[in-house]
DNA sequence: GCAATACTGAAGTTTTCACTTGACTATTTG
DNA sequence: CAAATAGTCAAGTGAAAACTTCAGTATTGC
């Protein structure tokens, strides 16, 4: 367990640093509803579709986002194995911090400023 | 279930930025082993302590962090209701993905690239 | 009380990175 | 085949943000 956390790490880190952009979020979210191609992006982001190119090589290097060109078109589908990694990262986070926490019977509270 | 995760979407939104930077993560990977001071974080991360402290405010700004200060000595240490925020967020995308996988019966596969 | 320690705040620098432009390739349609 | 459409590539620009320095405030220990 401690192993296979550690061999994620790379990967949640390239997952984190995608999702850390709003403009890459606002495209999880629209594609979250149906696949969309590069133009159909481009539209309601509000950016060129080269803009649009460079967020979706990023997002599919980490496995967030697949694409699939037919003919000149290409089109761009949420990619659910980046979504499982970055789920494991998280929970693991929380759980350490669970097993910690019952360990010392929760001295930190509150902060005071 | 559509409306709860419309509210936390500006919660979120901070959370990723917030994580969306590799020293922020070290911050989280130091802390979930044992709480520590904004010096005995400083140290490993080989940075000023004021970097630090930016750090700190931007991770407790949503949630991921809390500090409490005794004496002159600010404690850090995880606060799991930002990573139980996440978490929600994240396998809520991975459902939603999955259902139109259902619908859909699977039409896109792999990239080209 | 004085020095040392632990941190905070404001201001400046440097670097990173999102986005654009312009040129180019490949596909489709008239 | 020519024009239009869809996307890609390389290089340049601008703005956000990470980090530093320096000055200042509490707290602790001698």
């Amino acid at each position: 367990m401690a192993t296979s956390m550690a061999l994620r790490v790379g990967k949640v880190d390239r997952i984190l640093d995608a999702l850390g952009d709003s403009t890459r979020r606002r495209i999880i979210r629209l594609l979250s509803t149906r696949p969309m191609s590069v133009s159909d992006l481009a539209k309601p982001l509000g950016i060129t579709v080269t803009a649009v190119t460079q967020h979706l090589r990023i997002l599919q290097s980490c496995a967030l986002l697949t694409s699939r060109k037919n003919g000149r078109v290409r089109m761009c589908s949420l990619d659910a194995s980046g979504f499982e990694t970055l789920e494991h990262w998280v929970s693991e986070c929380r759980t350490s911090w669970e097993r910690r926490l019952d360990r010392l019977g929760g001295i930190l509270d509150e902060d005071d400023t």
